[in-house]
DNA sequence: CGAGCACTTGATCGCTTTCAATAGCTGTGG
DNA sequence: CCACAGCTATTGAAAGCGATCAAGTGCTCG
């Protein structure tokens, strides 16, 4: 296993395939150049650690293609993921040199990466990236609201199904499909990581995927194969609200 | 019990007690003056809702003094919550109509708000707010992340001195302690507010705070005001390294 | 003094964990 | 080609922790 940490100078911003929804989204083309200038991407490896919680952290970068996680582990070895970066996610933080949390690279993964000195200046007089940034934590900030609602309250067929729809409703936004009609998707995750997710061990999450197959919730092709027949029923299995999705 | 919502024109910001925590800690001067010019204060009795989930918000704002909660609850009832809203904290999107969550006044409380439209059209204009805004979210983002760690990995007893241990420390910067000696607090929630937060039931959260009583990790008189003898003691049971701390 | 509320305590139940065995898959090497 | 290690996932049985149901205590306020 090479520890191989590509980096490399690629194509424009301009072709970025998250350009419109990262945290260069609201870049005038003047702006992107400046940031076209100083970027850099690196590569990772399914399974490598790209930032470990407690080091410096002397770059902050964007996922450009593949999953990552965000974790946290107690001394005793109990981990909870705290996060799934997804591409256009942001990681790292302005103003802040410690890194809170594990980093970790759970599909081979591309990240589009600043130096943080150059990036912190870029953002004092570039109100467009702060901007972008404020918004993209606002959102980051009430999605980790509602998973401590999935964490608290939520039982484990309750909370397995509130991933499915997750990842399910993630893919549907790049899809574009309808929404009527039955969803398929690969889980990005082991059952470990979903266990980690959503406060389980491993042996429950199994076992509430074989309840929610059984009972006709979801099939399941593989381990990570899903379809989901109707997203209503999973929605309802989630405890969410069914009546929500109606975005015509 | 009259719904006496005030609404008043008070002292200047340079008097402010939050003037150097909140949203406009960063401002200059004349910044600060734009500020006073708009902004107004209301206040909300303990128990009161301050926003409800779903409805429209035309305002944002900091809370000055008092304590109140941001909470999620489902359709059968279970509550989860999902912030803890104490002097300096700002409450609010710029850039979204609905609230998410309900936020509702604990204590007696004082708000000093801003209409939304003006606020967002400040913050385009300066930069000051614009920053702030996202550290203070980004801290936010933190906090939510460690609390996903407790509710999803932590026994209720780990719970409960989780919690004790963040009130006391909250109080501490305030106090400014040494580090060595007894911390003594109010504990500013109900036993069921305690257990919305944990991800408990009532019943549990008394059972812990009993537990940890007899075992001397805390002592109590009355229901809320709470000696931790040892704080070192405390963060141990949360299960926290109890290295931290040594802040000279 | 009694109603209402916050809290405490006890007994039992049930969901999730824990411990353990097994299955399926992949890649390696004889 | 098959044996085997290593990994992920499934399934079973038993144990434990927190939830639920149910009294009961102490306090405040009318």
């Amino acid at each position: 296993m090479t520890i191989a940490t590509g980096q490399t100078h690629l194509p424009s911003c301009t072709d970025c395939p998250i350009r419109h929804r990262a945290v260069c989204a609201r870049c005038e083309p003047d702006e992107l150049q400046t940031l076209d200038a100083i970027k850099y991407y690196r590569s990772f490896e399914a399974g490598q650690t790209i930032i470990w919680s407690g080091d410096k952290m002397d770059f902050v970068g964007s996922v450009v293609s593949g999953i990552a996680t965000l974790t946290q582990t107690m001394e005793d070895g109990r981990t909870q993921m705290v996060g799934l970066l997804l591409p256009s996610d942001f990681v790292g933080r302005p103003g802040r040199d410690g890194a809170p949390y594990d980093v970790v690279a759970t599909t081979d993964i591309m990240m589009c990466c600043f130096r943080k000195k150059p990036f912190e200046q870029l953002m004092m007089t570039t109100p467009h990236i702060a901007h972008r940034l404020l918004e993209m934590t606002l959102d980051e900030l009430d999605a980790a609201r509602e998973w401590m609602l999935v964490l608290g309250r939520k039982t484990a067929r309750e909370k397995i199904a509130s991933l499915l729809s997750i990842v399910a409703r993630r893919d549907a936004s790049l899809d574009a499909r309808r929404p009527g009609g039955p969803m398929i998707f690969d889980l990005p995750l082991t059952r470990e990581a979903m266990a980690d997710y959503l406060g389980l061990t491993l042996e429950t999450v199994s076992r509430q995927m074989s309840a929610l197959k059984r009972d006709g919730v979801i099939r399941l092709e593989g381990k990570r194969h899903v379809t989901v027949p109707d997203m209503g029923r999973l929605m309802e299995e989630a405890g969410d609200d069914s009546d929500g999705g109606c975005l015509a």
